[in-house]
DNA sequence: TAAGCTGAACGTACGTTGTATAGTCAGGTG
DNA sequence: CACCTGACTATACAACGTACGTTCAGCTTA
């Protein structure tokens, strides 16, 4: 009933996920919050974001469902620790090149990681709570817009702004399949509507290719960064807008 | 058993919401798709995503759970109708100006749309399926890239770059509560460490705000028409890239 | 008017989910 | 040896989406 639970607090940024005690013991290797949320990772990366269900998840561990609650304090905060996870596969350590090269890098990085496991990205963007690799991605994003010359407040607004790109990415369009398997070939994308009322789509029909087209991506930032090279160059002339 | 099922088809665009018969009948009037539609809409702009349930609809609507089902096929194809209803909003009329005057006043509209349904905005995204309100806004936009100049691939690749960019807009970050009330004061934004080991952070979180600070999507939306403008000026020297 | 059809609303029930609660049991310490 | 502690299990519950079969009002046709 006390806030401080027996469970690992999720206050000390340190055991947000920890090492692995594994003390060379009976045969099935002991639970832990690093074994449970790298196993949750690899079953959703395997079977999708919808088939993690705790249930499936102990049975993946070969252990009761509530086991895992002596190391998570509720699903949520496993999905927290899984983002994490994730985001410690992001490369922040590049430091050649000018600041355009290095955020052109480091925010590839992220997407790579975030495609890497586009499912549990789908339930990324959603949460605020951040992880110590989510705030290390940050700190050097941040760092590096600083570095560039940008003041504090254009460097968060452009921080942001290059996160909610990235990370909104990969929540649109991935396609969900419908449950019902008989209306499969209705996931185009498109409903059939005469092509004489959406002529423009019609004539660019052949290059959308969902939204997930290869380079799509880098395309969208080669735009961001090529607005902040603008605003960096001539700060007061950059507005597209009329006023 | 058979696909055509009593169920209004869902490929016939013009069934998607449809006008509410609303014959001059006993007092309570007669469920409908539209009303359905509606009634589920103001239920997730007032009490969130999570509090649309088929059980709380039909209660708002005084009828049993099991009524809704005559009129839609899943709670699935219901969040398709609702998106659908949202876009429908947007004001996709505005034809003075240049093409970029007009483009930023099309995703602003839409971007308005969206934040003011931010909670269904959040479970939009994911989705593929796009009605006829979503197909007229994609129609205007890609015709005033083409407009413009944009040879068709680069048409498609800008729309969905700005149509990724204002939907993911609305999933980042909206603060979601944990259902655990104790831990209400940890639903900041980053976990307490010290502050020397964050220092571009440090600098700059007077200016964060989260990532919804007023004025921050139309930086980003400045950005991506600055770079649009520029491929547009001097396509191959826009390159922000070293190859 | 009578008979029958049709489609909308209902009541009940099932399987799945997250998780509260209480019990069990091994391992370390007095 | 007694005892505590902390990890795992067993059972249970409420809420969810929705399949199934029934009821019933209103229209059509005779």
């Amino acid at each position: 009933m006390n806030d401080q639970s027996s469970v690992p607090g999720r206050s000390d940024p340190t055991t947000w996920v920890g090492v692995d005690p594994s003390k060379d013991h009976t045969r099935p290797p002991p639970l832990s919050r690093s074994r449970i949320v790298r196993a949750a990772l690899g079953l959703v990366d395997e079977k999708g974001l919808a088939a993690l269900t705790m249930r499936a998840l102990a049975t993946e561990l070969e252990v009761s469902p509530m086991a895992l609650y002596n190391h998570v304090r509720d699903k949520d905060e496993l999905v927290d620790l899984m983002v994490d996870l994730m985001l410690g596969e992001v490369d922040t350590s590049v430091t050649e090149g000018d600041w355009l090269t290095q955020l052109r890098a480091l925010v590839c990085s992220y997407h790579q990681a975030l495609a890497a496991h586009h499912e549990l990205a789908r339930a990324y963007s959603v949460r605020v709570r951040i992880g110590p690799y989510g705030l290390l991605l940050m700190e050097r994003t941040v760092a590096l817009l600083l570095e560039a010359g940008f003041s504090p407040s254009e460097a968060s607004d452009a921080f942001f702004v290059l996160f909610i790109y990235t990370a909104g990415f990969q929540q649109i369009g991935h396609i969900v399949p419908r449950r019902d398997s008989a209306t499969r070939e209705e996931t185009g994308y498109f409903p059939p509507l005469p092509p004489q009322q959406i002529p423009a789509i019609t004539v660019v029909s052949p290059h959308l290719d969902g939204p997930h087209r290869p380079g799509r991506f880098d395309y969208g930032l080669d735009l961001l960064l090529a607005g902040l090279r603008v605003k960096m160059a001539a700060p007061e002339a950059a507005a597209t807008a009329p006023q």
